[in-house]
Formats: structure tokens, C-alpha cells, sequence
DNA sequence: AGATTCGGCGT
DNA sequence: ACGCCGAATCT
């Protein structure tokens, strides 16, 4: 019996071995396969396979797979992508690993947790909202949100989100889509109150007068049937949310069931 | 049956 | 050129 060479690997959670083999004969001959063994022994061949295993516990995204390494030169793709691509999502479908755990792809992007809907209490909803609150911000950066939309997996545009009158954009790229991005995201990064602007005097000279911890918007004031009206939506969001979660958990236990049956 | 191995499709 | 995974082969 060949001794299998399964080396520890510093890149993932403790216990986890890595394997090459290479292949012997064949028109392959030479090549290698790369096989990685979970703690429990579980035998993975790729990483897709793993990355579906570890959910977020673990970020895969720059975990290279055939040497076991971080690996550090694919920043650049992401930056690239960016400009008209944030989320990857607009083709090509990749199969988008690190999918198990609910994280808010919005514009606002630094991962959070996001209120996993379930029939228990315990749920656990935003609980550092402390973190991260004081990093140093460009000026007018909410213009890199300019143009995202909101698209399904088909990559069809849902329907546009429609903000109150009363709310209105200020400074460079005072659209209505960049305006709704960046409230969203003031919403999401923010501890305190969202007022947008409230000295007069950003209105003429943004560059000089802008209060770098609001968004860029008019200063505006939210009515309580405007409360009520948009609790009714996350409700109906959140059951959406919670449908999608089980359609989705069904999947993946079928097709774990599928390999491990195989 | 499970494990191992190479082929070959898709990118 | 290579990642991924089906399936033939082996034990």
C-alpha cells in the first residue's frame, strides 16, 4: 500500500491535510490531482466542492487550490471587475462560492451579518453595530455606487426602487440611483442618525462644507406612515428571503446526499 | 461497496 | 492550460 503523503495545511482551519497525486499513466501522465481531507476525513477534489463545505467560516476567494496558498494576485481581477461588474453577477453565473451563510451584497461593501429569519428567537441581527465606524472615507466616494441595480440570477433587472419625494441628491453624481445607494449604504455603515445635509451651505460648495458622515443628500425628514409602509416591505422581504433560504437549503442537502451516495 | 484513477468537457 | 467532475477501473 503506497503511503499517502497528506500534508498539513496552514492556509485552512486546523486539521485539515492536503494530498497530490500524481498521474502515472495515461495521455494525463504527469499531471497532478490535488485532494484535500477535512478533519472528519472527508475527502474533497475541488474547490468549489470545499467551498460549499466550509460556507464562510472560511473565504476562499483567494485560497488557491492546487498549492494550498493564499494567493495574493487576484486582487487585481476584482478591482477590475468593479467598474461595471461589482458583484460579478452580470454574467457567466459564476457558481459564487462562500454562498452558505446570508451576507448583505449590497453597495454597502463590507460583509455583515444579516437577520437570518427563523421560527426561534435567538436570531442574531447586526450585533457589532460598533465596528469600523471611524475609517477614513473619500470624498464623494458614493459616485463608484452609480449605476447598480438590483438584478435576479438571470441577471434581469428587478424593478427599480422608488424613493420618497423630499429626498434628494446633492454634489456630483446627484442621481437617483446613486442617491438610493448611498443612503443605503450610509443606513448600513452607520450607527448614527441619517439626516443627509443639513448646512445650507453644502448646497453651494459641497467640497468644502460636506458633513463626511452623512450621505450626500438634502437634510429630510421621514413621516410615520412612511415607517409603516416600509416595515410592511421588509416583512414581505424577509419572507421572500426566508423561502429563498429553503429552496436553497434543499438543494445543497440533496446534492450532498448525491455525492455522499454516489 | 468505496477508493482510486484518468478522460474529457468547459472555460 | 487547467479546473472540475463523470465514470471506468481497481480492491
Amino acid at each position: 500500500m503506497m503511503e499517502k503523503k497528506r500534508s498539513d495545511c496552514p492556509a485552512l482551519p486546523p486539521g485539515w491535510k492536503k494530498e497530490e497525486v500524481i498521474r502515472k499513466s495515461g495521455l494525463s501522465a504527469g499531471k497532478s490531482d490535488v485532494y484535500y481531507y477535512s478533519p472528519s476525513g472527508k475527502k474533497f477534489r475541488s474547490k468549489p466542492q470545499l467551498s460549499r463545505y466550509l460556507g464562510n467560516e472560511v473565504d476562499l476567494g483567494c485560497f488557491d487550490f492546487r498549492t494550498g496558498k493564499i494567493a495574493p494576485g487576484k486582487l487585481q481581477k476584482n478591482k477590475q471587475r468593479l467598474r461595471h461588474d461589482p458583484l460579478g453577477l452580470a454574467k457567466g453565473g459564476k457558481p459564487d462560492l462562500n454562498t452558505a451563510l446570508p451576507i448583505r451584497q449590497t453597495a454597502s461593501i463590507f460583509k455583515q451579518p444579516v437577520t437570518m429569519v427563523t421560527s426561534h428567537p435567538g436570531n442574531k441581527v447586526k450585533a457589532d453595530l460598533q465596528r469600523a465606524n471611524e475609517q477614513p472615507r473619500q470624498l464623494f466616494w458614493e459616485r463608484r455606487l452609480k449605476g447598480l441595480q438590483p438584478s435576479d440570477v438571470t441577471e434581469e433587472v428587478l424593478r427599480t426602487m422608488d424613493l420618497p419625494r423630499g429626498l434628494q441628491g446633492l454634489g456630483p453624481d446627484s442621481g437617483a440611483d446613486t442617491l438610493l445607494s448611498a443612503i443605503a449604504s450610509a443606513l448600513h455603515m452607520s450607527s448614527t442618525p441619517i439626516t443627509g445635509q443639513t448646512t445650507a451651505a453644502a448646497e453651494k460648495n459641497p467640497a468644502i462644507w460636506l458633513n463626511a458622515s452623512q450621505p450626500l443628500c438634502r437634510a429630510f425628514t421621514v413621516t410615520d406612515e412612511q415607517i409603516r409602509q416600509q416595515e410592511l416591505k421588509v416583512h414581505q422581504a424577509r419572507r421572500s428571503l426566508e423561502e429563498a433560504l429553503l429552496a436553497d437549503g434543499l438543494a445543497r442537502s440533496a446534492e450532498n446526499s448525491r455525492e455522499e451516495t454516489a
